[in-house]
DNA sequence: CAAGAAAGTTAGACGCAACTAAAATCTATC
DNA sequence: GATAGATTTTAGTTGCGTCTAACTTTCTTG
């Protein structure tokens, strides 16, 4: 059984947050959006064209949610898309895109750098990618420069991890 | 105008994919739950109790969502939890939110050796925090010890980075 | 060029995690 | 010990991103 406890602990200092929660901003960047992004960028890449199965296969989804989402995404002005016909991005998407592949190579290049497997490596990288500042991204784009020229400092780092 | 673009792009080679999506399985770990008890973890710490209002506050969110996540991190046995009384973690509860804290503190130490402002590094590590393994953690904080008796490299991380 | 197969879409539903408004309970104070 | 004020919970919605089933359109192939 748990005790009631007195509510005396303080008045409760209320300085941690301000900001009300921002209302769900019509063009919000979300993860999904993102990896629909980056996914339909190199399907374009390497075979031309974004197809909606393809999509669906490579994000593990179901073809039904890539409609919905190819349709939010042209909603927003990321994609153009005609029913039953193709997928292009816009120029806005385009750049989106290219950014968010920038992205996930630069904490790619980084993470191998450790010597783990593939698929942890894909799998954080999946996972941070949505998260990181620029500037944070612009740290490990350096670390990751160090550490390509310094095989001594690479080694001592996995020496450590052991 | 879209064209309609020829289907023989080939076959869809399905390798990508196998594991049929997951269905939620009961207790799984997501963001908010992890968000929930990093937080009722510290405040344990700092204030010898978590109460409901001090976590709606910490994480910016609405106090009937606190009651919520509470009932359903109890009913995962994460905490236990008694109607109008108080909240504790279970040992598996506890066990789950001292990793979660460790790691949080592991990339703040990282980050920190790079410079940037305190909110973008929160912010980042926020975000982050929950989609890394322990592998790559382990990794993160190999680094930040290289980094913490390397000024030199330091100062050359933070030189490239401007 | 007419099936049949493949791809895409619509419709309807669900789970998560949040919200507001209103009710219930607890604490403190007179 | 009653009651005002703080805290917590219930009830009812909402939005996102997913799902399945069923339907439509497009492509391929004999």
């Amino acid at each position: 059984m748990l005790r009631a406890v007195p509510r005396t602990t303080k008045p409760t200092p209320k300085t941690a947050k301000t900001a009300k929660r921002t209302k769900a901003s019509p063009a919000q960047s979300t993860v999904a959006r993102e990896d629909y992004l980056e996914c339909i960028l190199q399907l374009i890449q390497s075979k031309g064209l974004a197809r909606a199965v393809d999509i669906a296969t490579t994000l593990d989804i179901a073809q039904p949610s890539v409609t919905a989402m190819t349709q939010r995404l042209a909603a927003e002005g990321l994609l153009t898309y005609e029913k039953y016909r193709g997928i292009t991005l816009t120029t806005e998407g385009e750049k989106l895109a290219s950014a968010i592949i920038q992205r996930h190579q630069i904490l790619t290049r980084l993470l191998r750098h450790f010597g783990l497997d593939e698929a942890t490596i894909y799998r954080d990288v999946e996972g941070m990618e949505h998260h990181i500042s620029r500037k944070t991204l612009n740290a490990f784009d350096a670390l990751t420069a160090e550490l390509d020229h310094s095989p001594a400092l690479v080694a001592r780092l996995r020496a450590a991890m052991l």
